[in-house]
DNA sequence: AAGTCATTTCGTCAAACAACGAAATAAGTG
DNA sequence: CACTTATTTCGTTGTTTGACGAAATGACTT
């Protein structure tokens, strides 16, 4: 099952969490996990096909969001459980901070930071 | 997280599906998969470390069964979410359909057929 | 106390997976 | 149209996972 198989990466359900304030860029999602991109886009697939995440396109960068409205039931109530169940962790709180911080700073920013270093 | 890992095989989900209906000891359990019996015993140990299932020895049997009443609320609404939320496939409905016919056999005779073939 | 018998643990193997970097893509900008 | 830039795809690598059979466990029976 493509839900159950998504939700089973501790790092997709960081996402999934983080997504929980608005859609993100995935450039912010790296800056916030301090992963490659290319993996930051891998899981955001695996969220994507399994319906849990949407995309967008602006400028240019991608935005992903919580499928929350449109989506089916099933979908829906994972999101749900996800969100009540599964945001009470310490590391939840400390991605929510650090993800306040990097909100802050303007995007072209931060998606140029990630090229150094 | 042990919960979101513990639902992240199919297998696993389909014991869960299969245990709506009340306990079932781990030789029907293998008799309605056709798995080994270590393979049953390892999913029901991954489930029930994630406090998913309960466990009951009576007899010469292990019965497991969900852990609605008394679990945690994580636990619980995970469990209804399976229960309404994956319960409409094809696959379940196939193997409660052959679940039905292995809850007429005597369980001494499911678990001695086992050991045949 | 030895013998069954159901279940679990252990070791092994093949398949799946997460992470990465490099190269490809796609879309705006000069 | 070439150039940058964000994201995705691809191929590789080391780790995890699911399945199995063999052996260990634990409990009831005789």
């Amino acid at each position: 099952m493509a839900i159950t198989r998504a939700l089973s990466d501790p790092n997709r359900v960081r996402i999934l969490l983080a997504l929980k304030r608005g859609e993100l860029c995935v450039c912010q999602i790296t800056e916030l996990f301090h992963f490659a991109p290319s993996t930051v886009s891998k899981h955001l697939s695996i969220l994507h096909h399994a319906g849990l995440i949407l995309s967008r396109k602006s400028e240019r960068w991608v935005y992903y969001r919580l499928a929350q409205k449109t989506a089916p039931i099933v979908v829906r109530e994972a999101l749900d459980w996800v969100q009540k169940s599964l945001a009470k962790t310490e590391e939840a709180a400390a991605d929510a901070k650090k993800l306040k911080e990097i909100l802050k700073t303007d995007l072209a920013v931060i998606c140029r930071r990630q090229k150094c270093c």
